[in-house]
DNA sequence: TCTAACTCGTACGTTGATGTACGAGTTCTG
DNA sequence: CAGAACTCGTACATCAACGTACGAGTTAGA
């Protein structure tokens, strides 16, 4: 590998569009997951005809804002202080990833409608390993129940956040409060649960 | 009110039509929430021409189908017991639910598309307000908590089936586990949180 | 400065879905 | 059984988006 993405030689005048481009379809798309090429030209301040030369399709197009999104996550992510108290851990990294899941929650709904299954999955790999092994040490240290399926509890936490970011939309929760209401959800979710006969 | 939906004189004939209509409505739109009026029409075993006779248009049809729907699922729930503990009363509601709501998901998100915003709200009210009411008498009698909005607690429980249908569909949860999981998660979510210091 | 890379408008061909028009055949229903 | 209601095919008009073709102008960069 010499880079990121074997550069066939652009120039820098290009690179620069390209990035515009990017940009423009991330925020279009995170608006509207059917907006058109031509929107994403305009919004891009770029001709439709230069998009197209850099993106053979709406396809590639939608998988690069995607792709671009996630990178930017991971960056922010990656940022987080995961150690210590794993109830405390978790409540950090959703603070800092919740409006992340809002506001790419229409991009990926784009990119649902266009990209094949597999490589949807592929892509939200490494965030998705990033909760899980959080999870995990927080099984391991008794903190974090064990008594349902990993892949679940890393797609309710998921959705949880995706639920509080629609109701943020639809103005029955103030933005300040969403933080609160995520991770009191997603810790009462993930603590272990009272023992008890079976209910 | 004379009926549901004041008659202009049908005939038996159509009725029926109109009935095979929108059961194929439902079926493919829960399959594809993109599906055509042309796969509608032909699931139906009716021309297209017969359809466009009934509904002026698809938007019509949708919320046709999403109507049906809701009323099947109306019929279903109110036959559920909700006397008796509530925690009881919530995992019975769940377990007849959560089917329902994997099968409408995709319906869901076809009106989602094409229907006005309100339009939405109101037809989910009925359901919505079963659930609420639920969750209230729980926090009357102490089994459920206080300390977060009523409408996130009805989403957020909402949203798990929904998360849940997804995982099944995905193959990563068998279907007869999926009853489990998800009264299991709502339970959490729902019960009083340990007081303590806060975290 | 000279050339290759890039920009970008206008125009075109294609595709796929929506909804309308017409009209002939079929089936209720009074 | 007669007429009204219903069925339904074919054909057509529309529209919106995608992607391609061409070609003239502009800019980077060796």
């Amino acid at each position: 590998m010499s880079s990121a993405t074997h550069r066939p030689r652009r120039r820098a005048d290009a690179e620069r569009s390209i990035a515009r481009i990017v940009a423009a379809a991330r925020s279009c798309l995170s608006r509207n997951p059917d907006a058109t090429v031509d929107d994403i030209a305009k919004a891009a301040g770029v001709g439709r005809m230069t998009l197209y030369g850099h993106f053979p399709n709406r396809a590639e197009l939608v998988e690069a804002a995607l792709t671009d999104a996630l990178r930017i996550g991971e960056e922010t992510l990656s940022s987080v202080d995961v150690g210590g108290d794993a109830r405390d851990a978790m409540t950090r990294l959703l603070e800092s990833s919740w409006s992340l899941v809002a506001e790419s929650a229409a991009l990926l709904q784009a990119a649902q409608g266009v990209l094949p299954a597999g490589r949807l999955l592929a892509l939200h790999a490494a965030p998705a390993e990033r909760v899980e092994q959080l999870i995990r040490r927080g099984q391991g240290e008794g903190t974090f129940r064990t008594d349902l399926p990993m892949t679940w509890l890393v797609n309710a936490v998921h959705n949880l956040m995706h639920a509080a970011a629609e109701e943020e939309r639809a103005g029955r929760l103030a933005a300040e409060d969403v933080a609160r209401v995520v991770t009191a959800s997603v810790q009462s979710l993930l603590a272990v649960p009272p023992a008890g006969p079976a209910r």
